[in-house]
DNA sequence: TGTAATTCCTCTAGTAACTAGAGGTTCAAG
DNA sequence: CTTGAACCTCTAGTTACTAGAGGAATTACA
């Protein structure tokens, strides 16, 4: 049996997160000692390492409740761990391209201004004005 | 003069959101009508609209205020501007990075499976297993 | 001028995924 | 048996908004 900081050790989750977890549900309640400190066994860590390596992927937790409760499916149910994957990578992929606009222009802006700041700042002014931008660009969806 | 909504108009700021920053101290306090509605000046859309570009660059709001602030300012003071838009730049980058290491992940594991569904899929499996994985991946900092 | 539609007001609470802190209890080692 | 580390619950804070309730002002039109 493992106290919550040995589950925290073994998972590089912390303890904070752990609790979180179990009040979304998505660990089960475990067991107690008498003195009311949570006691877990090995299913339990299995469950948060998926559950932690699942959020190194990116996946929002709602997506990880919907790939824990696949444990045990067979057939088609099993397709839903597919979309998850695949709505996961148009994601990452969108956010890629996203960010690489916004690479560009800071590009641009970084270098616009010669340092000299008799009166303004190239920098500053960019910051302020789209239409000396090379496209279009936007950090969120 | 422009109510919130002429503002939220010309802007694409929503007008909750333009509230929302007069609160956070972004935008001044505008002068009312007699009937308490806000009306804004022609400083006050500009004002929202360097804003707003910096949103769309992903600047967080403190570095926007930060910006803000250099309004008429000179000399070294300015290089503030220079420094924020590295650090942001840097940051984008390592966002980048990061993405890129989780498509690659991804992008395996959504291949993984057949999609016979016997008994296991290889996906479901993948996610909860970083041995697999060809390198390190998170996707926060 | 009357009235109806639209816009505006304030305030609270909810979002995602934790993290920090307060104030108090239990456990493990020596 | 006494410390000190680890544990407990609960609340609130983080970011940048967004949604909704309940009500008042403005605008357009007849
Ligand atoms: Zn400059
Ligand atoms: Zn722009
Ligand atoms: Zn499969
Ligand atoms: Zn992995």
């Amino acid at each position: 049996m493992y106290s919550i900081g040995d589950l925290s050790r073994r998972t590089q989750v912390k303890v904070p997160t752990i609790r979180f977890y179990e009040g979304k549900g998505l660990l089960p309640k475990p067991e107690r000692t008498a003195g009311n400190q949570r006691r877990y066994d090995e299913a339990a860590l299995k469950r948060l390492l998926f559950i932690r390596h699942c959020r190194d992927l990116g996946l929002p937790l709602i997506d990880v409740v919907g790939l824990l409760s696949l444990e045990g499916a067979a057939g088609s149910d099993l397709n839903r761990a597919h979309e998850i994957a695949e709505k996961q990578l148009a994601d990452v992929r969108d956010r890629i391209a996203r960010l690489q606009n916004l690479e560009a222009e800071l590009t641009r802006i970084s270098v616009a201004c010669d340092g000299k700041h008799d009166h303004v700042c190239a920098v500053l002014h960019a910051f302020g004005d789209h239409s000396e931008c090379m496209g279009t660009h936007s950090h969120k969806k």
